[in-house]
DNA sequence: GATAATTTGGACCGGTCGTCTGCTAGCGGA
DNA sequence: TCCGCTAGCAGACGACCGGTCCAAATTATC
């Protein structure tokens, strides 16, 4: 038999297995899934790694047998939110079963229904962490801005996609309003944390697509 | 006589009368502005009392003598700044010289010019602490709320004399406009102080008036 | 049994908020 | 005059918490 799959084989791992039973070899997962979960909430600065060690059932010595610090924590953390947002936004903006703008459209339909999920505590991981960048460790804000250009580039994929369909004015510049849509938006999350509410959202929507040049 | 009023009757309590002088006030303001500077760097949470203490050159055990906590300190600096920020905008909005939506844009400008002279360090205070409305202690989240609402409100006055002037299309909803603005609005400002740059606060305003209705 | 791998409890150190105590300045009363 | 009282202020302290590190504990493999 060649290379065995993972879930077939159980590598019946060596060393001391964890007090508390919990599925080996992704407690690094496990971490790194609440990190996303806190993070959303509280930001990077403020967030005490007990708290989310607590949360996983991990003791507190454990921390640095799997990330060398905080910050590689952090890194670790930014770096699944912005793979699974990625992921989220590919799957509404290249939707071939709608047309583009409606496509847009739908995602931030889809977004405002999950901030309803989590009471509108959560908000955009890079929005939060955007807010502390003067007090996070050197290279984290360029990691950030990256990841907003890439949300850009396919928004503006997507836009571009709907010039050719006749949906926006060709003479629009796509880059612009693809930068144009994430200020807002992100500006709409922060606004709906705060209300407690899903009007920011809506009420960006309506705006943002009423006046998109036709 | 029968019962005197407050201010008639002076009890004459003995001991060292209040100084009152400018001294205690001028100590005390010297905090909260500094706090206000401090705060719209770093937020509140993660800002330690010890660090404004340092920079104003009060002795650390001076502060609860001015501020009941550091959550009454944090009431005075958002008080401050809004009282200070409404005045900018009444400054810029109600300035009879231009027309209404020139108004409005040249308050974009005078805020673009203000980042740059922070080095884009420094964001909006109410941006900030609306992304620490977790934490923050009750109350703190109303009352960003309403001094958000008391901003839209100003613009929404704003963008009605434009409707009056022809500037704006009469059937526009200047309520959610305004709203809308300031959505944006603290994005942009918020992406500015990510990259560290003019160009997101450039690039809204460019984006927000090209697309209102006329 | 030796070794390597993995997990853990707890110690360390620095920093924070808030308090406690005490000093000084100036006025009232004896 | 001078003692005591009160208001303004300052330094030290305490309780607590957060990030980091390490040595011990526990198991698989050789």
């Amino acid at each position: 038999m060649p290379i065995s799959t993972a879930h077939t084989n159980i590598p019946k791992r060596r060393g001391r297995p964890p007090k508390t039973a919990r599925d080996n070899l992704d407690t690094r997962d496990a971490l790194i899934r609440c990190g996303v979960e806190v993070l959303t909430e509280q930001g990077f600065v403020s967030t005490g790694i007990d708290g989310v060690l607590r949360r996983v059932g991990v003791p507190k010595g454990s921390f640095y047998h799997y990330f060398d610090s905080k910050e590689a924590f952090g890194r670790a953390v930014l770096e699944r939110y912005a793979a699974y947002f990625a992921r989220k936004l590919d799957r509404w903006l290249l939707d071939p079963e709608v047309s583009p703008l409606e496509r847009l459209r739908r995602f931030t339909q889809d977004a405002r229904d999950g901030m309803a999920r989590h009471d509108y505590r959560r908000g955009c991981l890079v929005g939060n962490l955007g807010q502390e960048v003067t007090l996070l460790p050197a290279g984290f804000g360029e990691q950030l801005e990256a990841i907003l250009q890439d949300w850009q580039r396919r928004v503006a994929v997507c836009l571009k996609l709907a010039q050719a369909r006749g949906e926006l004015a060709i003479d629009a510049n796509c880059e612009s309003l693809a930068a144009y849509f994430w200020m807002g938006w992100e500006g709409a999350v922060q606004r709906a944390r705060l209300v407690k509410g899903p009007e920011p959202l809506t009420l960006f929507s309506q705006e943002f697509f009423d006046r998109l040049p036709r």
